[in-house]
DNA sequence: CACGTGATCCACT
DNA sequence: GTGGATCACGTGC
């Protein structure tokens, strides 16, 4: 048997550890996605923890409500989310169980199936856009809240998986304040990406909403 | 390139 | 009723 140029299937022990271990290795990784038009390939070149009920940042800080009841469940599966009434992100749990945390998968290269995700991101001006932010990731790779609580650990058909792929040398990942996160959970600095990678996404301080009153 | 803002739902308070 | 782990687009330098 010829074995996969990116590698084999993540075991369910990679992700149950602490999310601050597991945030910076999952760089490099191969995330594989198959819908009913063909399966594709991505290279994760940006990622964020979120540290669970110890978090301020993490929507599983203030307890387990029926949007968040994954990320409180076994490590290994997806957490999906809607938010800004038109996007979803998506985030993988680490253990260990009930400390709620995850990873947000925040960005990433294209390496195979480019032609379905350039038809779910007619605005992309380039490849390099089709995965440069957490909703156009989603909204390239199809996922959704169907996708919620999916096992990623689960075989060669699943819906969503990790395989081993290529880790950067360890002097290539840089770490920052996280995108987009205010309050009390600002300061972590638990963004994780390649440096100097073309598809990882420009940083933006978190913004306050305007009263639309 | 930096910045500001509208879009558009839903979970939670 | 409120505001969000965002994006796309317009404006102005």
């Amino acid at each position: 048997m010829i074995e996969r140029p990116d590698g084999t299937p993540l075991p369910r022990h990679f992700f149950d550890r602490p999310v601050l271990e597991v945030a910076p290795d999952l760089l490099g990784r191969t995330l594989v996605r198959r819908t009913a038009e063909g399966t594709i390939e991505l290279r994760l070149t940006e990622v964020e923890a979120y540290a669970g009920d110890i978090d301020p940042g993490s929507h599983a800080f203030r307890g387990r409500t029926a949007r968040n009841d994954v990320m409180f469940g076994p490590p290994g599966h997806a957490y999906v989310y809607f938010t800004y009434g038109m996007w979803h992100c998506l985030n993988l749990v680490c253990g260990p169980v009930g400390r709620a945390s995850g990873v947000l998968l925040r960005a990433g290269e294209i390496l195979s199936g480019a032609e379905q995700v350039r038809k779910r991101r007619l605005s992309a001006r380039n490849d390099k856009e089709l995965a440069k932010g957490p909703a156009r990731l989603a909204t390239g790779l199809g996922v959704d809240r169907a996708l919620n609580g999916t096992d990623v650990c689960s075989g060669h058909d699943a819906p969503l998986s990790i395989l081993t792929g290529t880790p950067p040398p360890s002097d290539l990942v840089r770490n920052g304040p996280r995108t987009g996160v205010g309050g009390d959970g600002a300061p972590h600095p638990w963004r994780y990406w390649i440096d100097g990678d073309p598809t990882v996404s420009p940083y933006r301080a978190h913004t306050p909403r305007r009263r639309t009153t």
